[in-house]
DNA sequence: CGGCGTAGTCTACAGCTGTAGACATCACTT
DNA sequence: AAGTGATGTCTACAGCTGTAGACTACGCCG
């Protein structure tokens, strides 16, 4: 039938998706420690145990999740002492979740070898350009001017997802990208 | 005997002590929801079930510990535009475990009602001095700019005590200083 | 000495977590 | 039409977590 054509009651890869999908969500939510399995199955209406099946278990797919969304966090690799380039980043960042990688990467081992994965994303994502521009500038400690740029645009970024911070917190982008990239851009030039 | 003086096996304020001081370590190294009862009496060398007894619950240590690591996060408040300011910061923040206040602000409720106390510990003790600075320099988005640079900071600081950047972790907070100072100085003034 | 309140110990339990494993259902090929 | 492999469902379990509750040891006061 041409009707019914390639509908199973579902494929796979779309429950792989949804999986991936729901994961992010709720571990940008919620974290990696409270966010169970039983969790992410339900809001992708996917059995639960079906991770384990797809992906090895709930730490794969937070490695999986991790990848999916991190794509955002520099592509193109944003300019961090522009204000474009700052609101870019903060667009992306928003639209998709990828504050998972903030996440591990600033946070004591929730998982060593996830921070480890996580840590890697962010260097060649954020810290290495930001190194080669403040390298640019004639600074001799550029990586640590990188290092300190992307730790604070990371507080900000985790700041603005949480409920923390009112103002913050409700500021749109192209509120907050002028002062973040001038406040980083201080470091790079 | 003058020998055994008022020595019980124990005081109970001690006992409460040694809890209070295992706990911020434990919380400050692997965050609240790693960390179990079990492994902060051992620490202390005190029954977990004590944590019970003595403050209700490990909600309520984790309340207690975090009142009273939080005390150095600005005693004296700190003038983060001034290299000085951030250095004692710095330094304080370093010697006792302060980060378990900066996570539970930036983190997507861990919890609310800790995340709401140490939302409030952060705001007394950090953005309104900076806010009162910003206000001081004519900005007419003080608060915002507060804010901002709270996030900064709170993300570098919880960067240095994580193992996520090498440079970064390792550097010296006299190193570290005058470049947080010059970054954050650059919206208070 | 005999009781009493404080401090500490130990056991137990109900709840939740991740996941293995047995079973069921469907689409498609031969 | 029957088989076959992919996909989804359900149950069960071992491990860990926070904590209540019963019990024990200790120092002090009369």
């Amino acid at each position: 039938m041409s009707e019914t054509t390639t509908v199973r009651k579902r494929s796979s890869v779309d429950s792989r998706e949804r999986l991936l999908k729901a994961a992010g969500e709720l571990f940008t939510e919620r974290g990696y420690e409270k966010t169970t399995v039983r969790d992410i199955g339900q809001r992708a209406d996917v059995d639960p145990t079906m991770i384990a099946r797809y992906f090895g278990g709930k730490a794969q797919l937070y490695l999986a999740a991790l990848r999916r969304d991190t794509a955002p966090l520099s592509d193109p690799p944003a300019d961090l002492s522009s204000a474009d380039g700052v609101l870019g980043l903060l667009e992306r960042v928003g639209a998709r979740g990828s504050t998972p990688t903030l996440y591990a990467a600033v946070r004591p081992h929730e998982n060593a070898e996830l921070q480890s994965a996580a840590m890697e994303l962010l260097l060649s994502r954020m810290v290495g350009p930001s190194e080669q521009k403040a390298r640019a500038a004639g600074y001799s400690d550029a990586q640590l001017r990188a290092e300190i740029v992307t730790a604070a645009l990371a507080g900000i970024v985790m700041s603005r997802t949480s409920n923390a911070f009112d103002t913050l917190g409700s500021a749109t982008s192209a509120e907050v990208a002028p002062l973040v990239s001038e406040l980083l851009g201080g470091l790079l030039r």
